[in-house]
DNA sequence: ATTGAAGAATTGTTGAACAACTTTTAGGGT
DNA sequence: ACCCTAAAAGTTGTTCAACAATTCTTCAAT
């Protein structure tokens, strides 16, 4: 029976319903969702049954489904067809394709730091030092929410409102495969003099090192989710 | 009244109802209309209005609205809350971002063709060879087509499926703009020596000298999309 | 011309219904 | 026990009809 089936995070997304009543409902719900899954409440490959979410955030099936759409096309939900829709569980290729999307797109921002827009420098900075106050607090959450700012920074340097888009749904996505690190203390805090190295070399104009930099700092925490995936997979 | 309102390419939707039968209704939908968008038969700034569409097609609103939420979402369509969805119109800071994307990704993709994954130059060499062919036929739409491929081959170099997804889609908005061009065979006709030397210093290792034509290539397409837009707007 | 309000038309959302498909369950045969 | 098949149950796919919310149109008054 659907209802018996419902786990612990279904009557959680109750509370949120307060939080769902303005405009575009679909949108809405796809942002509780959005939260709900890249804070790691909702594990990945957990199923999204249509009944009980619909009745759990007091919206019609149809209009699930739209969000289901959303999320579905940032890659955060997968959609089997006559099966539902899925938390997106991440494979080891997966993240080798995100980090070879991320090479691309952010050290080929860096190297046009010249050229970038009015302010963009000064975000990059911002976002690192937003990390380091959120390790002096030892709120290590925030550490994360400011290393994918830092990054999203680093794509704003080219200057396309696309590009941002497209590297915000993969820093997202990124965000799932996260959880799979056994110390997401360690795994955060040791970029934090990366990123602020990153920043220093970029503000004096050696756009060159900064990205050879940033391709190192990649190719390493690829290794280390790839060996983390690999060990318990 | 809705029905007098429709015009030429409503009517010609009936037709494309034998192509609608078969497994998801809503991604069929969206195809159909993309072709319409893509081909230029549905101009920007057309309203699609989910009645008559959904007659049209002989699918309900429901259904309807999911292929919108699909194209939305691929930038071909804007979706304006209570006003309707419609054919998306590119401004000039559109057309300037589209390349400030391209720059980064393709240019950055040909830099990294040494580590390309197996196959992908010859996709890059047979994309060439394909417009080449296509020209001989003076069948000029289809050197539009494959100059497509070719930059979405360039894409290809990266091996990140991810990439290759935006790419896709910044390509098929690209399409929106190309009707704007007064003579559009010469300026498909122009790229396809550029393409075989881009293609050719691929070949020959010189991955530096490539991006560098490659820029220059995007930076003079850019001008003239440009050029003609600021001319009749 | 401008403004404002009534009316028409369209989109936003819901709920129910049925079809299509998948998964589960229950039996039979070996 | 094991494997295969068929019925049953449950879920998703799609449509339809209705109403609420919002925008667009019309038109009179100033």
């Amino acid at each position: 029976m659907a209802h018996t089936s419902s786990t612990h995070w279904v009557r959680e997304l109750t509370l949120e319903r307060t939080a769902i009543s303005g405009s575009s409902t679909a949108a809405r719900v796809a942002g509780v969702l959005r939260n709900y899954v890249t804070e790691g409440r909702l594990l990945p490959g957990t199923r999204l049954s249509e009944e009980d979410l619909g009745e759990a955030l007091g919206v019609s099936r149809n209009t699930l489904r739209e969000a289901f759409r959303l999320l579905t096309h940032e890659r955060l939900l997968v959609h089997r067809f006559h099966r539902g829709v899925f938390v997106r569980t991440l494979a080891v290729e997966d993240v080798r394709d995100l980090y070879g999307f991320r090479r691309v797109v952010e050290c080929s921002s860096l190297r046009r730091a010249a050229q970038a827009p009015a302010g963009a420098l000064d975000r990059v900075r911002a976002a690192v030092e937003e990390g380091e106050a959120a390790a002096r607090r030892s709120a290590w959450p925030e550490v994360g929410t400011a290393n994918m700012h830092f990054h999203q920074a680093i794509v704003g340097l080219a200057g396309s409102v696309r590009l941002d888009d497209a590297a915000s749904h993969v820093l997202a996505e990124q965000r799932l495969v996260f959880h799979v690190m056994a110390a997401p203390r360690a795994f955060h805090e040791a970029y934090l003099a990366e990123n602020r190295h990153i920043c220093d070399l970029l503000f004096d104009g050696r756009a060159e090192e900064a990205a050879a930099a940033l391709e190192r700092y990649l190719d390493e925490a690829e290794r280390q989710l790839v060996e983390a995936l690999t060990a318990d997979g």
